[in-house]
DNA sequence: CTCACAGCGTTATTTTTTTCACAAGAAAAC
DNA sequence: GTTTTCTTGTGAAAAAAATAACGCTGTGAG
């Protein structure tokens, strides 16, 4: 079971969304579910859901479905460490500042602590319950705070830099919210948050939706 | 050519990437680049780069590589609706206030043009040249300044409603960052930005590098 | 001049991801 | 007791995406 090797990255993305449906629901008290439910809640097909159960060895009951709390208890078997994930975050700016607020508490077992900045006026204070710190206390903390994963939200210019730091300090994974791609060793996986990607490619696909209609009313 | 009709999100997504990048060079003087210098810069094969201008119809020469002033007016006439797109936020809470602060003159044909908030000490604001509204304007607002494409940071609780009043008032694509994935008609392009996940998915590809190897993004 | 290169465009191949389709099993209906 | 009707799990098929392969074409060294 944690023999688990070989899973994509769309599987994994998509049982992190099923395990949150599922939070969801089982607070509700609903305690079983079909997989086309899931399916419906998630936008995805009933079959991709079968299939990415299957990924994991979880078996649902033909005739009751999927039982909702064992359910989360083995995606979390997959996607958690047990011992929890100790994630930094560098640039405490306006989107830091917002993730900070809008992140901690949310899941148990990953956890942002410690916020690096370049700016002293910045650091050595505490933003929603993390400590920000000098850049040049980086390699320390994340070595002494076991820090894995680092979300990075410096301007464009800085985060290759900082991303190389990060790296040589021993993070294994990153966030990148600069829109710049980075340039890193294999094992370290990267996933970018470019939001002026993001909407051109909705503003390209708004565009082609109606490529013969014209405008509606003023 | 543009009858670009069925392009892939995916080479969209890197047309996107590619123009920036392009973008940078050109400013730094460079007239000319090869598909395998491109590639390594965007993080993707050489093939890739080709086999991506092949599809919107470009041309570059064995001898010198692409051109890129040309390559970047081609991407463009693909990515961007000559009339400009109108983009309107919705929620200007720490993430949409952030957003509108990084976003604002970045892209020439990508404009956000109004925000909106249901909490009326936030209205009638201008906040980044932006001027802040009511919901209750919001079909009224949409349909004058001719708003095709909105960005969603309102509280999870909130996401479908309002992406629903927005896809009636007649907003064609969404990038969206509330953690909750949205249910729209199929004509309407949606973009998650979902940090939770992205998070979920670097802990977990972090936590198995030492044990196998695994590819994350495709 | 000739030849070996280097890089493009495109076709072919491989790999990855998604969807289809159906056996099997159990409740419910009759 | 039999049939009907739901599921799941999974092999097979299809679709999508990425990569490799190769012919072609100027270039520049010798
Ligand atoms: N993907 C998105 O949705 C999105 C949205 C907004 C901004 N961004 C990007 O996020 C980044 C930050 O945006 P912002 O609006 O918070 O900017 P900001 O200017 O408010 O914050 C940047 C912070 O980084 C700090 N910093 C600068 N250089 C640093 C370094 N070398 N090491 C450590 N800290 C450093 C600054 O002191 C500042 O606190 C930018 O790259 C921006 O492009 C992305
Ligand atoms: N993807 C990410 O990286 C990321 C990061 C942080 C936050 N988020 C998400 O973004 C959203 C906003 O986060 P935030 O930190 O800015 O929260 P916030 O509370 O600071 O801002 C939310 C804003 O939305 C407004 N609002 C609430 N209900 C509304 C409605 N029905 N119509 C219009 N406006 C409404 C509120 O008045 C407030 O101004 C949340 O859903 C959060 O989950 C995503």
């Amino acid at each position: 079971m944690d023999r688990s090797n070989s899973i994509s990255g769309k599987t994994i993305g998509r049982l992190s969304l099923f395990r949150r449906l599922l939070t969801a629901l089982s607070f509700e008290g609903k305690t079983h579910i079909y997989s086309h439910e899931l399916a419906n809640m998630a936008g995805v097909t009933a079959a991709q859901v079968r299939r990415d159960f299957m990924v994991i060895g979880y078996s649902g009951s033909p005739v009751k479905g999927y039982h909702i709390t064992e359910l989360i208890r083995c995606v979390s078997r997959v996607l958690d460490d047990p011992e929890g994930t100790n994630v930094a975050i560098v640039g405490v700016g306006h989107l830091g500042r917002a993730i900070m607020n809008y992140f901690q508490g949310r899941r148990p077992k990953l956890q942002i602590v410690a916020a690096f900045d370049r700016d002293e006026h910045k650091v050595n204070r505490v933003i929603q319950g993390v400590r920000s710190h000098s850049l040049s206390a980086l390699k320390e903390v994340v070595a002494q705070r076991r820090i894995t994963v680092a979300i990075i939200t410096v301007p464009a210019s800085s985060a290759q830099e900082v991303a190389e730091q990060l790296v040589e300090a021993g993070v294994r994974g990153l966030v990148n919210f600069a829109p710049v791609p980075l340039r890193l060793p294999d094992e370290v996986s990267v996933e970018d948050m470019d939001i002026t990607m993001s909407l051109e490619k909705v503003a390209y696909f708004s565009g082609i939706s109606d490529a013969g209609k014209e405008r509606m009313e003023p």
